[in-house]
DNA sequence: CGAGAGCTTGAGAATTCTCAAAGTACGTGG
DNA sequence: CCACGTACTTTGAGAATTCTCAAGCTCTCG
């Protein structure tokens, strides 16, 4: 649980205080909101279990979806220097969440180096994800985006230890559809492109992974598309 | 210059320690690489003066403008949690930079509740401005990507007291196109419109803000375009 | 002054979006 | 338990932005 909860990494009897001075846990449900854009910044969260999402309205009044947060993952920690909150956090289905008061952790990870160590790790993993990631994607085609969105989702719950060669996606299709900066009917168009291409089964919110193999080349590599298109005429037509 | 260099609201005397024990200075040319993409992590950087870009080649091997650098910021923060570099660094022109080795910056930092705080501080702004303004400018057309990058421009040289409303792009448009993801042709072209709406002047790499609240206005609201175009048919016919 | 890189301009092509309508799933109340 | 309403999803057709390719121009530097 405290695996789960604050993968920090940290020796044991460090985690023992941590998680007796600063954590406490709390459930939400579908559609409740854990953090809301602007509100002062005192907390950063872990997800136990079940997901979350990160939506940012921007400056035009438009919404977007900046991320999903998965069992094991933080998040709030982008607030620490503007002292509010950048972005409403919203529970997607039944979350548990640890909670530490940010004044706290700060005080003690002054007396653990090991956690002050810990804390600029996290910061720096989140700080890389957001430049390295949102480049290795950015001038990707929409196909490209949603196989490598998916793939994402897929080595994220296999980091943490899930089978998941299939599971659900509790978020709607605009949500994808904003997180990827796409029509939502492109994102409906894409995933039948890519069921006929019998690389995932999709039926309603629950995918399944048929051909990994295939889902990865369509991440990366434009080529493959001709030649599976061929394999596919005789099925299809 | 401590200003420049490290502009990170210690405490006096903490800055003639950090100072002494972790700075060196060094010079680099145009078209020098100063970090590169991969290298192991042993330092954070900050430009003195000059300006340079970060580059990444992603996994399908296309090169990409992460970002520019201008006097008074750092770079490598990233690199921290990973242990290597994620980015190449390269000067545009003659670039004056401190360098910082992280082992001993973090040990100072556990002597210094000050240095602390405030290198969280910086990974957190870091991290906030990556996740924030690349949502901000997500979605916007080629035309508010580019005058935000103009106008964010601006506002980081006026951040730093330059007298900003003119300055020396040192980048090419190619270098632009890949950090905004559009084609340079595209560049071109909307550089050459907003000339024609008065808003800048370019000529060759120089910009003049002829008319900032154009400029705002174009970055947020796509509504200014078509009344913009009607006043100036007759100029262009 | 010449060579090469960088920049501009044009025309046609392609991806993705927008708008509209039909179909489907889910939760609420009868 | 079923019916209904609402929100979500799918599908289609046409429209729009941006890209690609190609050619000519220009600036810089040796």
């Amino acid at each position: 649980m405290s695996d789960l909860c604050l993968p920090l990494g940290l020796e044991q009897g460090d985690i023992a205080q941590l998680e007796q001075i600063v954590t406490t846990s709390s459930v939400k449900h579908a559609g409740d909101v854990i953090v809301r854009q602007g509100a002062e910044f005192t907390r950063i969260f872990a997800v136990k279990s079940g997901m979350c999402k990160s939506t940012r309205v921007d400056l035009a009044g438009n919404e977007h979806v900046q991320n999903f947060h998965l069992p094991g993952e933080l998040f709030g920690l982008h607030a620490i220097y503007a002292g509010k909150y950048g972005f409403s956090v919203e529970a997607l289905n039944t979350v548990v969440l640890c909670e530490l008061k940010y004044d706290e952790l700060q005080k003690l990870s002054s007396e653990l180096p090991s956690l002050q160590r810990q804390l600029l790790n996290l910061l720096s993993r989140d700080l890389y994800h957001s430049q390295v990631n949102a480049l290795d994607h950015f001038d990707q085609s929409a196909e490209q985006k949603l196989a490598g969105f998916i793939h994402n989702l897929y080595s994220r719950f296999v980091a943490r230890g899930y089978e998941a060669s299939s599971f659900h996606l509790p978020m709607s299709r605009k949500d994808i559809a904003s997180h990827l900066e796409l029509a939502p009917e492109t994102i409906s168009r894409l995933l039948k492109k890519f069921q006929q291409k019998q690389v995932i089964q999709i039926d309603n919110r629950l995918v399944e992974i048929k051909d990994l193999p295939a889902l990865e080349q369509l991440v990366h590599c434009h080529a493959l598309e001709a030649s599976v298109d061929v394999q596919n005429i005789g099925k299809l037509a």
